[in-house]
DNA sequence: TTGTAGCCATTGTCCAGTCAATGCGGCCAA
DNA sequence: TTGGCCGCATTGACTGGACAATGGCTACAA
């Protein structure tokens, strides 16, 4: 380890402990040597030590846990899959066995739900179509699994589609709130998802318990009736170490062109 | 700005400018003040600053620009559809409306093509069936949109099923390379996508130009034939600051069920 | 006008140190 | 045995300094 391969030190350190962690001689969870151990193996300095630390629990890769040490990060993804709302069931045996194997079984799930109205962030109000000033109801949901917080879900619903409704109680909905928008005469038939992937916002940072290092996926269905007209807009929030985002896809019927 | 509030400094500093940022008081591209400008203004040391400014670069907020100084990043996603290869056109006016908004009208598209015939790593080799030591034929490309790399996309084929076809060329397959396996009587019917978020490795970082503070999505899609068989798997690394990833979903026709 | 050499503001890398915070483990008392 | 206190190893925060690297700008030369 030297200064000839003219990266920097911290680089050096952060790539030689890459290299073992990527090699397995570091398996997820193991305990990385002390700051001081490495300062003395390396010849550098703690605080340049502390850099290449820095870099990789940037990656995501480890974790620090004071006054522990440093780990090896440990993954355990679950699965997301929006196309469940409109289908139980999975389409094809092989989306059925990918959904058995990443499946939470064994693992304790629960959510707290919160209700209330607002003005719509400006992303919702544009793809609800609202002019300003339009209210909008918000279903807020954080998922947990384990006593973890796994996801954050916000659901928003034009305030005059569901005034009154089921919608508004903060309790869990079994038939679920797509159908009871359906049973007020607004039943969803198609939905448009974006998902767009970056770092959280601090707010998500704490909300999530997210270390640093992990980006999340920002998932924002937007429902729409047979006419056309928005009538919710989901937005979840899925940390990226806790999650798999799984679609199926099937070839159209050649019939089915316009 | 002082310590009674108990976060650290270089926290309350990033927050400061975060605030700023958010607000817009900082537009995309302007310039912040100089570290040292800083050093001053908050009465710290240049380091603290640095880790401030450090924090802001990993959350993908600012870059520096070494030694103009640092700047609010700019950021303009494009549309990555991956129903588009079994469906040109969408469905729903709403998608309709969502890819031409954000289309990359005026950009210079251009892709490196390169073709291998190698061992496949072991998520494509469990995707594809294939025992150990088969080998399996990938085209590897590199997107670029006006001479800045946007994406990755690696597509690995069974070996056995494309030896000497079309789909070995390093060329353009103006009709695409699964109608070519479809020429071959494997058509691919279903497929199934999944999504994972997380860092680039430092292979992508370099591959892709990417900054700190920059995920990836992961995208792996696994096509089959209507027999089940997989014929297909691409992978695709989208930087997170370049793309919008989006489905559109429809309600099934209850008749569909089995 | 064009090229170029060098100045310089700015960020990047690194050091050697101080003091604070944290949580485990062991010691001791009830 | 149990519970609480405390020491200690370890990481976190921060300082004030040094020198390197970079790229734009200016002034001067061709």
């Amino acid at each position: 380890m030297n200064r000839l391969g003219r990266d920097p030190m911290y680089q050096q350190i952060a790539d030689a402990l890459r290299a073992q962690i990527d090699v397995g001689s570091l398996e997820p969870g193991a305990k990385l040597p002390t700051e001081a151990e490495m300062r003395d193996k390396y010849g550098v300095s703690r605080e340049t030590v502390r850099k290449a630390l820095a870099l990789l629990v940037n990656e995501g890769l480890i974790v620090s846990a004071r006054p522990q040490g440093h780990f090896v990060r440990r993954r355990q993804p679950m699965v997301f899959r929006p196309q469940a709302e409109f289908r139980k069931r999975p389409w094809s045996p092989e989306m059925d066995a990918f959904v058995t194997e990443y499946s939470a079984e064994g693992r304790e799930p629960r959510q707290e739900i919160e209700v209330a109205i607002v003005e719509p962030p400006a992303d919702v109000a544009k793809r609800l179509h609202l002019e300003s000033g339009e209210l909008v109801a918000v279903r807020k949901r954080v998922r947990y699994l384990d006593g973890e917080p796994f996801n954050i879900n916000d659901s928003y619903f034009p305030l005059n589609l569901v005034r009154d409704s089921e919608i508004m109680r903060p309790e869990d909905i079994g038939r679920g709130a797509n159908e009871v928008l359906a049973e007020l005469g607004y039943r969803q038939v198609r939905a448009l998802d974006e998902l767009y992937v970056r770092m959280p916002t601090p707010d998500e940072t704490h909300r999530l318990d997210l270390g640093p290092g992990t980006p999340v996926a920002y998932h924002i269905a937007t429902g729409h009736t047979e006419e056309g007209k928005p009538v919710r807009v989901a937005i979840t929030i899925l940390p990226g170490d806790r999650h798999v985002i799984s679609y199926e896809r099937r070839r159209e019927i050649p019939s089915e062109e316009a």
